[in-house]
DNA sequence: GACTCTCCTTAATGGCTCTAGGTGAATCTA
DNA sequence: TAGATTCACCTAGAGCCATTAAGGAGAGTC
C-alpha cells in the first residue's frame, strides 16, 4: 500500500479523466468520448492520456467498469435496506430499473460493452463486472432457494438442462439446473424489459413503462413462490 | 417510369454500393462501414460516393432499410406459407428469430438504429420500416382478434390504458387498448428474447437458445387463446 | 459540333487514434 | 547536496476518417 505523493496525484488524475469521459458521454453522446476530447476536457493534450490509459479501448473499459460498479452498488444498497426475501428481491429489481432509466447514457454504454465479445476471457474486467452485476439478482434468489425453495419444472428440456448444468457449475452449484432455469426466465424478462425501455425499443407505444415493469414483477414473483408488494 | 440506360446504370451502382457496405459489415464489423472503405470496395474513390448518398448517415440509413425489408419479407413469406392463425403466427415468430440469429450483424445494425432517436419524424425511412416490421406481428394478431378474440384483462392500469389508447389510434383502432396490452406483452417477451440472444446478453449461461425461445412461444400462445404447435 | 449532365477524379480541411522522441520537474540515491 | 532516474507532459507526424470544392472525361441531346 504505497500511497506516495505521486501515487495520489496519479489516482486523482485518473479519477478526473474518468469523470470527464462520463461528462462527455452524458452531455454529448457516446461518440463524443474520444481520447482527444477527454484530454481537452481535463486540460492536457491528446497523447498525454496514453500515460493513464493504453488507448481508447482501455479508457472505455475503465469507464464501463465504473458504471457497472455504481449500478451494482445501488442494487446492493437497495437490497440491504430491507430484510424479507420478497422486499429485498423487489428492491433489487426496482433499483436496476431506476438506475437504468435515470442514467440512460451510462446504461446504454454498459449494454453496448456486452454486445461485442472482444474480451470473452473469464478474467477480463468486463466479464467480472458483468458477473458481479448479475450476481446480485442471482445471489438473492440463491438465498431464497436455500431458505424457501420455489417450485421448479420436472420436465426440463434435455439440451437446456445440460447448458444450465454447465452454467450452474461456474456458480459453484448453488442451484440445480431446474431452479436456474426459473431464475433465468425471470431475469430474461426483467433485464430484457429494462433494456427495451432504455434502448428506446418501445417508444412508439409507451411513454412511461413503470406500470409495465410493475406488472412484470407482479407476474414474476409468484414463479418464485413470493407475493408481490406494491412499491413505495 | 423512366428507365433510361443511365438510370439503370445508377440503380445498379447503388445496389453494388449497398452490397459492399453489407459485406464490410458482416466481415469486418460495423465500424468498418466507412464511406472510404465502401468506396474502395466498389473501386471508386471516397468522394465519388457522394454522388449516390448525401453522406455517411444516409448510406447507413439505406442499408438499414434493406435489412428491415429483408427481415420483414422473410416474416411475411413464412406467414404466407401457412393458413391457420396459429401456424401463421408461429411462422412469423420463428422467422424473426431465424433471420436474426443467422444475420446477427445485420440484426444488431437494425437494433442500433432504433436506439438513437435522430429521426423521430413519423415519415422517416427508419420509422416507416420499423412500423412495417412490427406490423407483421401486430397485423396477424389483429386478424386473430377479428376472427377469434382472445381474453383480455378487465382491470388495466389507468395510465397504461391511456398510453395504449393513443398507440391504438395510430394503428387505426383495430384493437382496443386491453387487447393491445396483451399483444405488447407478447411482443416484448418475444422481441426482447431475440434481442438478448443476438446481442450476446445471455452468452454466459446459454450456448443454444432455441429451447428457451420455443418455451417462450409455448407460454405466449395460450395468452392469445391459441395452442402451441411444435416446429418442423 | 456545341452543350449539358453525370460520373468520377484529386486536393484540401479538420477531426480522430496512436507512435516516437524530447523536455523539465519531482523524486530517489549516494 | 549533486547526480541519476522516473514521471508527466509536450510537439510532430503517420495514417485513418467525413466532407467540400474544383475540375476533367465522356455519354446523350439539340
Amino acid at each position: 500500500m504505497t500511497t506516495s505523493r505521486r501515487d495520489r496525484q496519479r489516482q486523482q488524475t485518473l479519477a478526473e479523466i474518468r469523470a470527464a469521459a462520463r461528462r462527455l458521454l452524458t452531455t454529448k453522446g457516446p461518440e463524443a468520448v474520444t481520447i482527444n476530447a477527454v484530454a481537452r476536457e481535463v486540460g492536457m493534450s491528446g497523447p498525454a492520456l496514453y500515460h493513464y490509459f493504453a488507448g481508447h479501448e482501455e479508457l472505455v473499459g475503465a469507464v464501463t467498469a465504473d458504471f457497472y460498479r455504481e449500478l451494482t452498488e445501488e442494487m446492493e444498497a437497495a437490497r440491504d435496506a430491507h430484510d424479507t426475501p420478497t422486499l429485498r428481491l423487489l428492491a433489487i429489481c426496482r433499483a436496476l430499473r431506476r438506475w437504468a432509466t435515470s442514467h440512460p447514457a451510462e446504461f446504454r454504454w454498459i449494454f453496448a460493452s456486452r454486445i461485442a465479445p472482444p474480451h470473452r476471457q473469464p478474467d477480463s474486467q468486463w466479464y467480472l463486472a458483468g458477473q458481479r452485476f448479475g450476481g446480485v439478482f442471482l445471489g438473492q434468489i440463491a438465498e431464497l432457494w436455500r431458505t424457501r425453495p420455489f417450485p421448479v419444472p420436472d420436465d426440463l428440456d434435455e439440451s437446456l438442462r445440460e447448458q444450465l448444468r454447465k452454467y450452474a457449475a461456474t456458480l459453484g452449484d448453488q442451484l440445480p439446473p431446474e431452479a436456474l432455469h426459473v431464475v433465468m426466465k425471470c431475469w430474461i424478462r426483467l433485464y430484457g424489459l429494462v433494456c427495451m425501455e432504455v434502448l428506446n425499443q418501445l417508444d412508439y407505444a409507451y411513454s412511461d413503462l413503470e406500470p409495465v415493469f410493475e406488472e412484470c414483477l407482479r407476474e414474476l414473483l409468484p414463479l418464485l413462490g413470493l407475493e408481490y408488494v406494491n412499491p413505495g
